[in-house]
DNA sequence: CCGATTTCAGACCAACTGAGATAG
DNA sequence: CCTATCTCAGTTGGTCTGAAATCG
């Protein structure tokens, strides 16, 4: 239990360091990672789905976190070509823009972990690295 | 930014699993950790200020979660005796009937790590210990 | 008078359910 | 016909701000 309760406070602890963090560029973390992620994928672009499984929230929150994005015109719906029934979220001009300011922001203040050293980051990563791998996260 | 996402991921998964195992007795994770601190408080009730204080939450979020707790009849609210402002929340008896079964189901399911041996489990308190800490988490 | 404690009104955000449209 | 993808409407829950009442 522990552990657990560890896990919790450090969300809440961090949580609300990044998003007071992204608060000037109009970002919460949610929305920041689903902005990374496009920022990392080859074409700038993914499947709504994609998004989703990736970050493994329920297809209704991509939908929510993609509308919030696409209207401060960070990212823009497209139709997928490769799928009629798919929607492809491409990050725009000025939502690359934004997270380069914005991770600039994040890495000056150590992403909130400023207390810990690269060996302690590397030890919360490696520990919770079985819990993500069982319950089917993407993990490098 | 990896250990950080990690977090992010690991209390996304716990939370889910948890707060499932927490639905047949109409209770979330965050509830139930403030019944389990009333508890194990000596005399069964806290005043509100330091339970905001020991879960490290807005003193409003603490309102509203004795609120919910208080109308399933989980916990009573008494003034405090020592300080005219203050308001103690004391657990009833449903409320530790309650928390104990609650437990029970928990501890069987491995609070949400049955992934995790003990080795793991430690590494993943000792790895967040110094981000509480820094933080101004009560840490035992 | 100042500060601490609690509450209330109002807002926001993430996440969910359930239902429906559209397409493979 | 069944399944996958996405959207919409509506709800819930936790958290926050700002303001107020009460008391030390």
């Amino acid at each position: 239990m522990a552990a657990v309760t560890s896990i919790m406070r450090a969300h809440q602890i961090l949580i609300a360091e990044l998003d007071a963090l992204l608060k000037p560029y109009d970002l919460t973390f949610a929305r920041y990672e689903a902005l990374v992620l496009l920022t990392f994928s080859r074409a700038g672009s993914l499947p709504l789905s994609k998004i989703g499984e990736r970050l493994m929230v329920h297809p209704t929150s991509v939908t929510n976190t993609i509308d919030r994005l696409e209207r401060a015109g960070l990212v823009r719906r497209r139709p997928n070509p490769r799928d009629g029934r798919g929607v492809l979220a491409e990050i725009t001009d000025r939502g690359r823009d934004v997270v380069r300011r914005a991770t600039a922001d994040l890495m000056a203040a150590d992403f909130g972990m400023a207390a810990c050293d690269e060996s302690e980051l590397a030890a919360v990563f490696d520990a919770l690295r079985t819990l993500r791998i069982a319950a089917g996260d993407f993990a490098p």
